[in-house]
DNA sequence: CTGTATCCGACGTGATACTG
DNA sequence: CAGTATCACGTCGGATACAG
């Protein structure tokens, strides 16, 4: 047994980053979800419905869509709008807050398709290295 | 050879890009990557040796620090320098790549920090509001 | 010190079927 | 149309042991 191993109460005693690296963490986490990102940048022209969302975006199944948009939800990035009618609608918009996530967000993809050339490069050279032995 | 290939058959018209869109996310993925974005920070001053890496990372186990700087270092990010010494020494240090990567993730870090609040707020409510009804 | 290989649990993801 | 519930699968991630 050991009983020092059970026990670990105590975090790294960082000076700046300790708290705040992990919260800033699960922001970039949802940054990094597979979809949030895509559905931040369909939203970004106005409130879409969740099936127009699902059809925009294509390849993304129902339960990770609404999942997705939950989470975006949660995290007052978007609004959900219901319209009590037959057949139900439901918008999704951005908030403020998603508004200005989805510029630094944008910046970010703007920097990842400019470089793409390099990234894929560096990949091919590090796969044909790596290959090689 | 494939004559075909090379030639990039058919892009979509659409001004949002759609093949784009793929490999955009795949760069997206790797800043969502847990651990990414933390040594990208950790890099920023200079170059760290591997055990310095995990060190002030804290909470990194050795295997994810290997896997994420490979990613890294594949994607020209980062490069990895040898020391043939005893004991052995390996520093990873930023590419200009990696640099310029690490000024919009550093936009979205401040925004990220900067909105906590809102964003820890809209977790509470929503939570209240789902926990309750 | 710097890695690699292996085992194993946790979680994300998708397909399907069902409800309002 | 919008959403939930369930199951099955694959990958991610950590702990451990081992190697150069």
């Amino acid at each position: 047994m050991r009983p020092e191993h059970t026990h670990v109460p105590a975090l790294p005693p960082s000076p700046h980053a300790d708290g705040n690296c992990r919260a800033v963490a699960s922001v970039l986490a949802r940054v990094g979800d597979k979809w949030s990102v895509l559905v931040i940048m369909m939203l970004i022209d106005g409130p879409v419905r969740f099936n127009e969302l699902k059809r925009m975006i294509g390849g993304i199944s129902q339960r990770m869509l609404t999942l997705t948009l939950r989470g975006l939800e949660r995290d007052g990035l978007v609004t959900r709008t219901i319209f009590p009618t037959i057949p139900p609608r439901v918008d999704y918009e951005l908030t403020d807050l998603g508004r200005g996530l989805a510029q630094p967000v944008q910046a970010l993809g703007k920097w990842a398709f400019e470089h793409l050339p390099e990234i894929e490069g560096a990949r091919t050279s590090f796969d044909a290295r790596n290959g090689q032995g």
